[in-house]
DNA sequence: TAGGCGTGGCG
DNA sequence: TCGCCAAGCCT
């Protein structure tokens, strides 16, 4: 049948979506491109899930490095089996949601162990992998594995709440969306359309100021009808964050070592790495002194970090003293060389927190 | 099911 | 400056 000039072209929208993600998609360093896809090459399932557990909860700029370091301590998902999981922890550590790096490392042992080295090639494999959850194990099936898998992050929330004007606040209103998205998407090229939904909620369909003038489902798209497309998502009221007070210990040697410890392996920062510091806790009358240091010594203050978590604030009042190794202080930890601290497993507040007591701790050397 | 769980960039 | 929030998972 020959459709006249005048006519729109038959056009559904995952062929519109998959179009314009032809044209417009990122280059980013675990993906393949559509040609090269198109031209037979395949994504590697270790870079995928790599690239997926890290991209959960942050942004593209800030895995790009770790993504490219995990791969040159570890360029197979068996080599990273075989780490030590202290190195895994310590090549994680900035990135945040350390719970990631742990189940990173028992994932890639059951991959090795469990299943001969080589990933679940379906979505339900995938799912019973440890830190692997809904949306990582859809992601995985459709983009390493050309599953036709619905894969719904908070990207494409945005998309189909607006493409459907979708009144229903999140998280509530997740299994209407994840029921809109399995409709959308196709047998062919699941894994490009998920990325390209992806591209889309990142590049045009932003919480902010969307490019809806530029946008493929423009004419398909609902909240752009009602003119106000920055409604969606609806989202349940947030809590307000506590305040948090505690004090931190900066102990250190004339030989020019400081006095670190292990927090305890789960929990909050667990299994990395810390300098001794007081229970943080929720009491206002700001009673953080030397005295609750790990053992006596010329405490001297020196000011106050403050760190800001998901779920609450943090004020470390910094405690800095000149001290010798004794038996009884290495109980507490061990003693670990300054210039040693950019192996060490610490988290951005420890960081901090030792750069209160000794500015050049961190400095380029 | 709702709360615990990091960090850095951006408007 | 500061609130928002980014390719979520686990319990």
């Amino acid at each position: 049948m020959l459709q006249t000039s005048t006519q729109t072209p038959a056009r559904n929208l995952p062929d519109a979506l998959l179009t314009w993600y032809d044209r417009h998609h990122r280059d980013l360093p675990w993906r393949v491109s559509p040609a090269a896809a198109a031209a037979g090459k395949r994504a590697d399932p270790y870079h995928i899930w790599l690239s997926e557990v890290m991209l959960q909860q942050t942004t593209v700029q800030a895995v790009k490095p770790y993504f490219w370091k995990f791969l040159g301590l570890w360029p197979k998902v068996t080599d990273l089996a075989a780490a030590p999981v202290e190195d895994v922890m310590a090549a994680w550590a900035g990135l945040g949601y350390y719970a990631r790096a742990r189940n990173l490392k028992k994932c890639a042992e059951a991959v090795a162990t469990e299943h001969g080295g080589a990933f679940p090639d379906t979505e339900q494999g995938l799912r019973a992998l440890p830190g692997i959850g809904d949306y990582t194990s859809a992601a995985v099936a459709a983009i390493a594995f050309n599953r036709q898998a619905a894969v719904m992050d908070g990207n494409v929330e945005r998309v189909i709440s607006r493409l459907y004007a979708i009144d229903a606040p999140l998280p509530g209103s997740k299994s209407l969306m994840k029921a809109k998205v399995t409709a959308l998407t196709p047998a062919a090229r699941p894994g490009d359309f998920a990325q390209a939904m992806m591209d889309l909620g990142a590049t045009i369909c932003t919480p902010k100021r969307p490019a809806c003038a530029i946008c493929p489902l423009r004419d398909d798209c609902l909240a752009f009808a009602e003119h106000d497309p920055e409604r969606f998502p609806v989202k349940a009221a947030k809590k307000e964050k506590p305040v948090r007070l505690g004090a931190a210990f900066i102990a250190v040697t004339p030989e020019g070592e400081i006095l670190l410890r292990r927090r305890e392996e789960s929990g909050l920062l667990g299994g990395m790495t810390e300098v001794p510091t007081t229970a943080w806790t929720s009491r206002v009358d700001g009673g953080a002194t030397a005295a609750h240091a790990p053992f006596d010594a010329d405490w001297e203050p020196c000011g106050l970090v403050v760190h800001v978590f998901t779920h609450f604030e943090l004020r470390l009042s910094i405690f800095r003293a000149k001290t010798n190794r004794t038996d009884k202080q290495s109980t507490v930890g061990w003693w670990e060389p300054v210039e040693n601290l950019e192996r060490q497993a610490l988290p951005t507040v420890m960081k901090k927190a030792i750069s209160q007591a000794i500015p050049l701790a961190f400095a380029p050397r």
